[in-house]
DNA sequence: TCCTTATTGCGACTGATGTTGCGTTAAGAT
DNA sequence: ATCTTAACGCAACATCAGTCGCAATAAGGA
C-alpha cells in the first residue's frame, strides 16, 4: 500500500523533518490520474468480471502509461483494494423492517442480488481476495465496517425482545448471510428465491434460541 | 476434461469401431506420467499453496515436459479438478456422535482444522474454483457427494426426535457450515475455536424450530 | 515378433505480464 | 519567477504462460 497514506502530519515544520520522508504530491496531475484509473476499473469490471480486468487494459482505457499503475499500485489486487477503500465511505445503512427476521430477510436480499446475477463486482472483489493480499485486507476493512454498521439490527431486536441481552451481533449477522455467500458463491448452486428468506429465519431462530448469547443464566460469573 | 473418461465399450468389436474414435492407451507410461504429476501437484499445494502452483513447476517435478501437462490438463484448475476427483473415491463418513448437535459440530471442526491452518489444500482448492471452470465444476461435484452422504446425519435425528419429518438435510447442513468458511475463507478472522460448535448450535437450533421442514403441518399436499 | 499410432519429449514461437533505466513534466516550496 | 524533485511517459528488457510442428518412444493389437 504505497498509494494514499498521506500522513497529516510535516506539513509545515520546514527543518526538523525526517530526510528519509519523501513529501507526497498529492494534487493537479496525480489526483487526476488516480481518479481516471480508478474509474476505468470499475467500467471494466462491471464490462468483463475479474478476468477482464488486467493492468494493460486499466493503463488504456484510463489514458495513462503501463508503468504508472504497476508502479502506484502493484497489480489488479492493489487497484481493487484503492477502489474498494474509495468507495466505502458510502452511507449505507442497513434496513429497519420492523423485525429482527424482516431485517436479516431484507439484508440478504441485498448479498442474493449482487452474487445471482451473473459474474458481478462483488463476486469478483472476493475473488481478488483470493489472489492479493492488499484486496484481501481491503475485503476485510470493508467487511468490518459493514458488521459494525449491522450492529444495530441487533440492538434494535434486544430492544423489541426478540432476542436475549447481550447477543453476539456478528455471530448472529455471519450466521444469516453466510449461506447465501457459500450456496451461490462456493458452492455454485442454482439461485433459489427463497434463500433469503430461509437464511434469515434459520438465524433469527438460532437467535431466540439464545445460541448468540454468551450466558443464559442470569449469573455473568464463570 | 479429456483425462480419464475411458469408455468401456469397444474393446472386442474388431470390425464395426468408429473410426474418429481412437483407442485410448492409459496403461504402462501414461499411467506413469498421470500418477507423477497428480503426486507433485499435491507436494507443490501443501508446499506454497495455489501460488506456488504452476504448470511448469509441476512438470519439472513430476519429470514431464511441460508440453505433456499442457495438453492432457489444459492449466491449473484441470490439474486440480483431476486431482480432487481422484482423491473424492474415499471412504469418508460423516461422524455419528449420537445428537445432531455433535455431529454437526464435529464436521464443522473437520472443516475448522482444514481451514484453520495456514494455505491448506482446501483454500487453494476453493480458490482455483474462482479461476477455473474446470476446477469449479471438480468442486461443485466433490460437494453434492459430500451432502449427499451427509443426509444420513439428518435421517438420524428426524428418527431421534431432535427434528421435524422431511427436514431439509442440504438446507441444514449449509446453515452449519457455512459460516466456519465464511470466516475463515471470506472474512479471514482470527480463527475462533469455539466457532464450530457455536455454528452447529445455530443450525441445531433452528432445524429444531422447524425452519427446514417445508411444512410444519401434518397436511403434505399443497 | 512386427505394425500402427497414441502419447510423450523437444525446441521454437507468440503474447501477456512485470521490471528497470532514463528523460520529461509539473507539483509544491522558496 | 525559480528551483528541487516527485510523479509520469517511454522504450527496452526479462520472465512466464500457453501453443505448434516434428521427431522419438512405447502401448496395444495382429
Amino acid at each position: 500500500m504505497d498509494a494514499d497514506a498521506e500522513a497529516s502530519e510535516e506539513t509545515g515544520h520546514g527543518e526538523g523533518r525526517d530526510p528519509a520522508a519523501p513529501r507526497r504530491r498529492t494534487g493537479g496531475r496525480s489526483a487526476r490520474v488516480r481518479a481516471q484509473v480508478l474509474a476505468a476499473v470499475g467500467e471494466l469490471l462491471v464490462a468483463g468480471g475479474y478476468d477482464g480486468l488486467t493492468v494493460d487494459a486499466v493503463a488504456e482505457r484510463a489514458g495513462v502509461h503501463r508503468t504508472t499503475v504497476y508502479r502506484r499500485w502493484r497489480d489488479v489486487g492493489g487497484l481493487l483494494a484503492d477502489v474498494l477503500d474509495a468507495a466505502s465511505d458510502d452511507t449505507w445503512r442497513p434496513p429497519d423492517t420492523g423485525s429482527l427476521e424482516g431485517d436479516l430477510t431484507a439484508l440478504n436480499q441485498e448479498v442474493y442480488e449482487a452474487l445471482a446475477g451473473g459474474p458481478g463486482l462483488t463476486a469478483a472483489l472476493i475473488a481478488a481476495g483470493f489472489r492479493s493480499s492488499e484486496a484481501a485486507g481491503a475485503l476485510s476493512r470493508f467487511w468490518e465496517d459493514r458488521h459494525a454498521r449491522c450492529a444495530v439490527v441487533t440492538d434494535r431486536a434486544v430492544e423489541r425482545g426478540e432476542l436475549p441481552a447481550a447477543s453476539d451481533a456478528r455471530a448472529l449477522l455471519v450466521a444469516a448471510t453466510a449461506p447465501v455467500y457459500h450456496e451461490l458463491l462456493l458452492l455454485r448452486a442454482a439461485p433459489d428465491p427463497e434463500l433469503p428468506r430461509r437464511a434469515a429465519a434459520g438465524a433469527a431462530a438460532a437467535g431466540r434460541a439464545g445460541v448468540y448469547a454468551p450466558l443464559t443464566g442470569p449469573f455473568p460469573s464463570a
